[in-house]
DNA sequence: CTGAAAGCGCTTACAG
DNA sequence: CTGAAAGCGCTTACAG
């Protein structure tokens, strides 16, 4: 393996110099730098990053935590941020974390080893971040997505959409299509405070119409995934009270109960409407388009680094932005007569 | 930030001793184990694995390089390599690759850097394999899945789909069912080794029938994605001679397909047919439910990293195998009368 | 079983 | 503008 020491030889500079010039820095001759950069190419040498890491005190990289690797809605978000990083001058490293792992854990780790100048969360848990978020990196500034935070700690922000009120607006969008009886595919209020903020959301939507959503029969808590969007409409089906709409929580889980319907012999709209959350790509593909609520991408990307950007230029002070959700038309929901 | 040299301070031992502990040695009195992994408990120290890999020779992990933040196929094999894998007793290390990067530059600067074991290219373009596989670590073993390589490399082993066959396959299913004039959706052939071999078997299955293929007007040449889809079904109905049937080369591919259909007011399959590849989970999901060629995701995987394994323990011999692939019946074909 | 020392591939004051 | 030296956080012979 080639390393500076050898670019060094071969040059005859010294390691230093070379590593100016692999540096980028302006203090080196014009001469020698085309001298050392002919030998860089000829040996196709790139720097040892994990070795610079360890001796720089701060790299111009901006580490991007996504939570969970089957997300489609954080796959499309992480361009945003790549693209909205970029346009500031700094790069970006992504790194994946698992639905079950502590991202937070996982940050403190990768922040000790790459050095990053600041990191972005595309999703988070709650719990950790309540719990562990003292152990980021001191200096480190962070910015959570879509998820609120709520720590108080300084330099921890987060941009968020109006979960109440989206899921709210969902309701409220099949209650004004003279649907009653409502059927919600969700996570773990208890566990999610993004589940159950939107719980809490369609409970308001039906209550200010003085009806009744009982969770037991028509709350169908389950995971965000295309087979256990499935199950949940089945289940919905066979507990709920005949319910003519549902809403899933995002729309891969109302891809999921697109088909379970379908195969019991329901069309969408038809028979039951449905209304998935996100506005995914693949919500507008699929046939019924879906009516779902669309996740402002650009503008969590985008304020999201931009309010990373003012606590690494020096304000610590945390803010927490709550940005609205559009209702994106499609054909998958039906007006009752 | 801790150091193995505070908990070194805290414990009373040397860093040597910490070391061998955090590293799980065997030659560490009890007591002195227990000693110093109390310390490392209260200040929640995890070692700097770039330090780490810095000193060590080679590690217990393996590499996965994922081709493509968006493919569904391979987010889903990277599944059942790490299945395969941790089963070894190795641990993988996932990365991702964009689309348009040298994988293989991309891969020798992981492999200086992390020193993995072995490492998996989960898709791979056949050109940097040929130019640059070289240079890949010398005593680092490599397996390319879904791609065929043909470099010749020692070490370089991969595990493909009969390409050739599946689309020969998916093209005589459509013949079967008295389609006459297909349709085919997929990549430049001139670059993609895969689509070349997959568009030869679609001319091999309806030569053996004595009919013909234009690629002119029946070949859409387009990238595998779902917008790219969308308009290459919409092409293809205005520039071909009436097809009743459309292969895509990629399940997400033929989603397009199918939302362009609809657009059109044609219905699936009752005006025209589709068929997929790749047997994603999505594809069973819509509605249609998408008739696909399914890739052996686990028999890849698992094949994969035991030809690794082999390389791994020391016999070099490059081996090139082809697995078959199964058909996925679904609702998108019709029979023609 | 334990520790002191060398060194992995880099960067960065410091001196010239 | 350039180089010698120290050191980033670890591991690993080597010696005891």
């Amino acid at each position: 393996m080639t390393t500076i020491r050898d670019i060094a030889r071969e040059s005859g500079f010294s390691v230093s110099t070379v590593s100016r010039v692999l540096a980028g820095h302006r203090d080196v001759s014009e001469s020698t730098a085309v001298a050392i950069q002919a030998v860089v190419d000829r040996y196709h040498f790139t720097v040892n990053r994990a070795a610079r890491n360890l001796k720089q005190a701060e790299t111009m990289t901006i580490l991007v935590l996504v939570k969970g690797r089957h997300n489609l809605l954080f796959a499309s978000m992480l361009e945003h941020v790549q693209a909205a990083v970029t346009a500031t001058g700094y790069s970006v490293a992504a790194q994946y974390i698992d639905e079950d792992d502590n991202e937070v854990a996982e940050a403190e780790r990768l922040i000790a080893e790459t050095k990053p100048a600041g990191v972005v969360f595309l999703g988070a848990d709650a719990d950790h971040l309540v719990t562990d978020a003292d152990r980021l990196g001191e200096g480190c500034p962070a910015v959570v997505l879509t998820n609120s935070v709520g720590t108080g700690r300084a330099a921890v922000s987060s941009v968020t959409t109006d979960d109440f009120g989206a899921a709210r607006a969902a309701a409220a969008y099949l209650l004004d299509r003279g649907h009653r009886m409502l059927g919600v595919i969700g996570g773990n209020p208890a566990v999610s405070t993004i589940s159950r903020l939107r719980a809490a959301g369609v409970q308001a939507a039906v209550a200010a119409r003085g009806l009744t959503f009982d969770p037991a029969t028509q709350y169908a808590q389950t995971r965000y995934s295309l087979g256990e969007g499935y199950d949940a409409a089945g289940w919905l089906l066979d507990a709920g009270p005949g319910v003519t709409a549902v809403y899933a929580m995002s729309d891969i889980m109302a891809l999921g109960a697109l088909r379970a319907l379908a195969d019991r012999g329901l069309g969408v709209p038809a028979d039951v409407s449905l209304i998935g959350h996100d506005g995914i790509d693949l919500a507008s593909y699929v046939v019924p388009k879906l009516v779902t609520l669309r996740q402002p991408q650009e503008t969590l990307a985008r304020r999201g680094v931009e309010i990373l950007m003012t606590h690494i230029g020096g304000d610590p002070t945390p803010v927490e932005e709550i940005v609205g959700v559009d209702i994106v038309e499609g054909e998958s929901v039906r007006t009752l007569p």
